[in-house]
DNA sequence: CTGAAAGCGCTTACAG
DNA sequence: CTGAAAGCGCTTACAG
């Protein structure tokens, strides 16, 4: 069943790939990583062997004598979610052509689960990581830096330091939604919000902020709980907020499927929407547009997120450097008719 | 900013260890893999070593001495589809802690980006492969069976041959989706579906098994295509349906995403779910038990069938065998409000 | 522009 | 139970 035993792979090496081209074993490895120093009939005569022979290069080995390993790590909190499902396809799109392999972590929005998987996959040497946000343990931190393995921070921007960010301001989205419900006539809006995480607080800053500017925060009619973010979550939270406000007239949920949830919900238990409560969601999940009411969401660019880190990635890889250190990729607020 | 030019990694090697234990370094490499013949004080001396130095093994040099390398290899047809993502997951659980890296193929129902993808992961000499259903290219089995990589199938059960499979009958779902309208007294039942993948086609045949038992059967209530399943999709084949036949009582759909479409859209024409029609979907996606009305489904063993397959692939790589070559997981229905 | 030599950090295969 | 030697299949660093 299972070979063992055997030394050698059984495939084609560089070596007879040199024998059959009539050149030594580097020309080889020259000509196929396409290093510019080799005659192009030289490199013709090693592709045309190459071919025949069926020849490809031993990532292993490659990887022992330069040092350098073909992967990429991307570490995401949650795969559930179907956020980040996206995200990292378009992570895939870019590296793989680069015959990059992408290793995924899912830390579940736990730091020390996090810590420890950047300790493991550190030890793989990898050529780059692909990081979700700025905030981690002072550990897993520690480890990066020391590791000098080149990295990208996705979903955030950058404030103080000189990290390499994709992403959006999550605050400035939070202020937008917030703003949206304002220009509707609400006065008495609510935010919930659930897993509480880096992005979810900044979401709330920008909320409060622009309720603040309005002179209509009120910080009770915020609902914000650090369980993970769900449908039937969002239905539980938004009977608890009416049941407690019964002016509320505006909300804010800092993720889809919690709308997802209140809009079920309201529909059970009569409330019109949105006629009593207006509604606006956050990342634009595809059932959104089709709810009834459709919903109100902001829209993010999860999977340019990906696309751009990865891209971002490579560049470093390249040696390209930073000057555009910090890529903002924007947000849309898409009205419908819960609003 | 990219080192470049250094041959070594910086970090400690078995060598080193080896020094600082007084032992030599296949000592050490048996050490720590666990090899039984090492007297237990070595072991305990080998492992305090390699603990203050920090050591971890370059898995590219295990990999190019061993001829084996670290990873093994999923292959699925979708990550956009939220059912994928379960089963990635208990995956990763499965294998990472037994230092295996997951590489994530999607192939995106296509099966020339399935070839291609067995032809790049093969290169890197994976330990083993988690396949979705027994179907693909005539190319592609065969360089599967050259490569002799052992494998293990998922989400189908095995008919013919003896491949290692963990799922469920496809087709025994589709027929129990079907015998419940019935048992409802449903008469004109129709069949909704999208995408056409082989483990679709199952279910339907089920269904027509259950309806031609029936005396019921009529190919005019079938409506299927080959795009992407979708939300929006379902809302749409769900007013075709109903257009061009009113007498439509009962609907079975492929996936859950078709079948929430379909509830919007009846909500939308004032169609009464399940009074005119009842529904049933498949995969019970989160949001079919917060639907309004809730949605009778098909709940698949997602999450188990990865970590079942996961453990299977392990089961083949220690040499166990396959005295239980194919699992069977079963499947189970949600009846709730839809019909 | 091309190559001979050495080496990457492990494990295999063989002794003892 | 332990080890010295050889080798896995590449690339680096140095010549020419």
């Amino acid at each position: 069943m299972t070979r063992t035993g055997s030394r050698t792979t059984g495939r084609p090496t560089l070596a007879e790939v040199a024998r059959l081209s009539g050149v030594s074993p580097i020309t080889v490895s020259r000509a196929l990583r396409g290093v510019a120093t080799v005659a192009p009939e030289l490199v013709a005569k090693v592709k045309a062997a190459a071919a025949e022979l069926g020849y490809v290069a031993n990532p292993a080995a490659r990887a022992l004598a330069s040092a350098q390993s073909q992967s990429v790590v991307v570490l995401i909190p949650s795969l559930s979610n179907q956020l980040f499902v996206e995200t990292l396809d378009a992570i895939h799109d870019v590296l793989r052509p680069r015959g990059l392999d992408v290793l995924i972590g899912n830390y579940r929005y736990d730091a020390a689960i996090e810590e420890s998987l950047i300790r493991n996959y550190l030890a793989c040497q990898p050529r780059g990581l692909l990081l979700t946000g700025l905030e981690r343990s002072d550990a897993a931190r520690q480890m990066l830096d020391a590791s000098r393995v080149p990295r990208v921070h996705m979903m955030e921007l950058d404030s103080h330091d000189d990290a390499v960010c994709v992403g959006f301001s999550q605050q400035d989205a939070g202020y937008a939604a917030a703003r949206h419900l304002l220009q509707r006539g609400r006065r008495r809006i609510g935010f919930i919000a659930a897993q509480l995480d880096p992005r979810v607080l900044q979401r709330a800053e920008g909320f409060r902020r622009a309720l603040g500017e309005a002179g209509l925060h009120d910080a009770r009619l915020e609902l914000m709980v650090p369980q993970p973010s769900s449908i039937a979550l969002g239905g539980e939270l938004f009977s608890q907020l009416l049941a407690r406000h019964g002016d509320v007239d505006g909300i804010f949920f800092c993720n889809d499927d919690l709308a997802h949830g209140a809009i079920f919900q309201a529909q059970r238990q009569g409330v019109r929407v949105p006629e009593q409560v207006a509604m606006v969601g956050f990342n634009d999940l595809p059932a959104s547009a089709h709810m009834v009411p459709r919903l109100t969401s902001i829209r993010t660019p999860l999977a340019a997120v990906g696309q751009q880190a990865a891209q971002a990635l490579l560049d470093l890889l390249d040696g390209k450097g930073r000057q555009k250190a910090t890529r903002d990729l924007g947000f849309e607020l898409m009205m419908r008719e819960s609003s």
